[in-house]
RNA sequence: CGCGGGAUGGAGCAGUCUGGUAGCUCGCCGGGCUCAUAACCCGGAGGUCGCAGGUUCAAAUCCUGCUCCCGCAA
C-alpha cells in the first residue's frame, strides 16, 4: 500500500522497516522538527527522519501539525492509509481521515490498559506478567480507536525497560503488517474498546526514578529494570547522584553468613537504605521490606561500573546510608 | 558561550591546594601453602600521568590553549 508514516523515535523505526520489508510503498514521512541535544546542544534529527533520508523518502517536519498550511501539505499526497506509532502530536480528523483506509495506530499496551505515554514502563514497574501491542483504528480521543490487532508478549523476570523495549518495537512491526493486511482484503473488524477497563500512565519523569528505599526491595528492583537504561534509578552517595543500573532482591534469609565485624541483630536494626555487605560482586542494601543486591552503579561524573569496579576504588562502609 | 565532575600501568582510584624517587585496591605472570580454592604467603612484569605550548635547576602537580568522556539541565 501507499503509506503515510508518522512517528518520531526509534520505536517508529522498527515498524518503518517492518513495513519496508513487507513491501509497502512509504510516500511521505511525518516526524517531530529536529531538536537541540546533549551537551552541546546540537541540533539533532529524529531517528525516523535519519532513516527516511538515506532512502530517500520525503521528510516533513511540522511544528504544528494543526496549522492547516500542514494539514494541506499532507493532504497533497494520494494515501492508502497512515500509520501513526509514537509521533508525539495531536493529529486533526483532517488527516486521520485523509488516507483511503485511515489511520492506524501502533501502541505498546494492552489496551484499554495503560493508555498515554510510557506503557512499556509502568507495566515492568507494576509486575505485570503480560503486556503487549494493540493496533488500532485512529480517532480523536487518547488511545481510545477501536481495536483491529492485539498480541501480547510474556514480560521476564530480568526484562528491562530496555530489552522489552526492543521486543515490543519488533512485535509491533509484525502485528502492523498483518493488520495491514486484513485491512486491504476487507477482513478487518475493529471492536470498541472498553472504556471503563481504561487505565492512563503518564509520561516518565526523571525525579519518579529517585528510590526511596522505605519501599519494598521488590518494588524497587522493579523501578530499576522499569526505568533502565533512561531516565534510571538512582539514590545518592556523598551528595552526588548515583544511579543502579542493576540490582536483585535478597530474602533476610537468604543474606550472606559470617558478615565481618557486623552481626545480624544490628542489621535488624538498620534503617532503610543502609549498606549492610559488601563483597566483590554486590552491595547489599536494607530496604523497608527485605534487602536489595546491587550489582551495577553510575556515580555522577564517572562512567557506569559493574560493583567489583566501583569499589576497588570507593571504600564503601558497611553502616553507609544512601540517600540525601 | 547553560551548570558541574573527570582523563594517572589492563580495571577502579589516591597524589595536584603547599612543584623534588609513581602510590593504593584489584587483575595479570611466576613460585609457595593446601585434599582443594575465587582464600592465604612470597616474588615479578606493566605507566612519555589525555594532547600541545609556557614558567622553573626541577612539572602528574603552576600558567595558557586544545581534544575526548560523564552527571545535571534541555
Amino acid at each position: 500500500m501507499r503509506c503515510l508514516f508518522m512517528g518520531t523515535p526509534d520505536f517508529g523505526v522498527s515498524i518503518l522497516e517492518a513495513m519496508e520489508n513487507a513491501g509497502h510503498e512509504i510516500a511521505l514521512v511525518v516526524t517531530q522538527p529536529d531538536k537541540p541535544v546533549g551537551r552541546k546542544k546540537l541540533l539533532t534529527a529524529p531517528p525516523v527522519k535519519v532513516w527516511a533520508e538515506k532512502r530517500n523518502i520525503p521528510v516533513f517536519q511540522p511544528k504544528k501539525i494543526r496549522d492547516t498550511e500542514a494539514v494541506k501539505e499532507i493532504l497533497k499526497y494520494n494515501l492508502d492509509i497512515g500509520v501513526v506509532a509514537a509521533y508525539g502530536q495531536i493529529i486533526p480528523m483532517d488527516i486521520l481521515s485523509a488516507p483511503k483506509y485511515g489511520c492506524i495506530n501502533v501502541h505498546a499496551s494492552l489496551l484499554p490498559k495503560y493508555r498515554g505515554a510510557s506503557p512499556i514502563q509502568w507495566s515492568i514497574l507494576n509486575g505485570d506478567e503480560v503486556t503487549g501491542v494493540t493496533i488500532m483504528q485512529m480517532e480523536e480521543g487518547l488511545d481510545s480507536g477501536d481495536i483491529i490487532s492485539l498480541e501480547s508478549i510474556n514480560i521476564e523476570n530480568d526484562d528491562t525497560g530496555e530489552s522489552l523495549f526492543n521486543k515490543l518495537a519488533k512485535l509491533g512491526g509484525e502485528t502492523c503488517c498483518r493488520a495491514m493486511v486484513e485491512i486491504e482484503e476487507g477482513r478487518s473488524k475493529p471492536v470498541p474498546q472498553n472504556d471503563n477497563e481504561a487505565t492512563y500512565v503518564t509520561t516518565m519523569k526523571k525525579e519518579f526514578g529517585e528510590i526511596n528505599f522505605y519501599d519494598s526491595a521488590e518494588y524497587i528492583e522493579r523501578k530499576i529494570r522499569a526505568l533502565y537504561p533512561w531516565p534510571s534509578a538512582y539514590t545518592y552517595y556523598k551528595g552526588k547522584s548515583l544511579k543502579i543500573l542493576e540490582a536483585k532482591v535478597v530474602n533476610p534469609e537468604e543474606l550472606p553468613t559470617g558478615i565481618e565485624g557486623v552481626n545480624r541483630e544490628i542489621i535488624l536494626n538498620f534503617s532503610p537504605g543502609t549498606v549492610v555487605h559488601t563483597d566483590n560482586s554486590q552491595i547489599i542494601v536494607k530496604a523497608k521490606i527485605g534487602y536489595l543486591s546491587i550489582t551495577k552503579l553510575q556515580l555522577a561524573g564517572k562512567n557506569p561500573l559493574d560493583v567489583k569496579d566501583f569499589l576497588n576504588g570507593n571504600n564503601l562502609l558497611i553502616g553507609t546510608v544512601l540517600g540525601k
